[in-house]
DNA sequence: ATGACTGGTTGGACCAGA
């Protein structure tokens, strides 16, 4: 079973590009992130002449979540990090899928720091915390993937100074991190490479992608018995050098189900 | 500190991303 997280930034905008990604890549699963479509606007129709059936949660102009399934329907679970009512923002999908509790989520970037948007950031992942400790004590098989806005170590951000006070590496954003790890979860791309360089993410901006100045920002967390069937954990590079590419490129794992 | 890239919402600069 192969589960995959991409970060699309505008489903509608890069259909191509995710059509191209599905054909080539296969996936079984896909977590959709930035779909930038509102419900109505979630082209559920082409996805389903591809063969993939979908959950989605959007809202106007930015953010969106989606979960697909190649020959399935997800089984809609949550379309809401629970403890706050309030916040309407799409963010969190979660989906059963042949046995496989699929949480997708879009945490905040948090820039700029200090402000509100870093204690959104904040307050959106400690509920993100919550949740997942709630998941990992139901030892149901789950994976926790998105875009965390996270860069989890040093290792993870090219050689730069110019994050320096970015919301992405700051402590406090790490230590939320490493609170989820130290739950008991499975960061899978950096269990299958633990001495490499992994990145997930370009900006568009001056030439990052050619110089691969990157970040790795986009996670797959998984429970103990799905890391027990990790069998692989890549990120496809290459779609993030193709002509209108998402800044993200997707993250995939293939589990022994 | 600023600018540089891209998408979306608009009807034009602006917000948001990271």
């Amino acid at each position: 079973m192969k589960i995959a997280t991409f970060n699309i930034n505008g489903i509608n905008r890069r259909f191509g590009n995710l059509m191209a990604w599905l054909a080539d890549a296969a996936p079984d699963v896909v977590c959709l992130q930035e779909t930038k479509a509102t419900d109505r606007q979630f082209p559920a129709t082409a996805l389903a002449d591809a063969g993939y059936g979908a959950v989605w949660r959007g809202e106007s102009g930015w953010n969106g979540v989606a979960i697909l399934a190649r020959g399935a329907e997800p089984i809609l679970t949550r379309e809401e990090l629970p403890g706050n009512p309030d916040d309407g923002q799409a963010r969190y999908i979660e989906a059963a899928v042949n046995g496989v509790l699929i949480a997708c989520l879009y945490a905040p970037n948090g820039n700029p720091r200090p402000g509100p948007k870093f204690d959104y950031k904040m307050a959106w992942t400690g509920r993100l915390l919550a949740h997942a400790g709630e998941l990992w004590a139901t030892d149901l098989p789950v994976v926790l993937a998105g875009d965390y806005n996270i860069v989890p170590e040093p290792r993870d951000i090219y050689q730069t100074t110019s994050y320096r006070d970015n919301a992405l590496v700051q402590p406090e954003s790490r230590a939320l991190f490493a609170r989820l790890l130290a739950q008991g979860w499975t960061d899978a791309l950096r269990a299958r490479h633990p001495d490499e360089t992994v990145y997930t993410f370009w900006d568009y901006m001056r030439n990052r992608w050619p110089r691969n100045a990157g970040l790795r920002l986009d996670h797959l967390l998984l429970s103990r018995e799905l890391a027990r069937k990790l069998k692989a954990a890549e990120v496809d590079r290459e779609v993030r050098g193709r002509e209108g590419a998402s800044d993200h490129a997707p993250a995939w794992i293939e589990l022994k189900v």
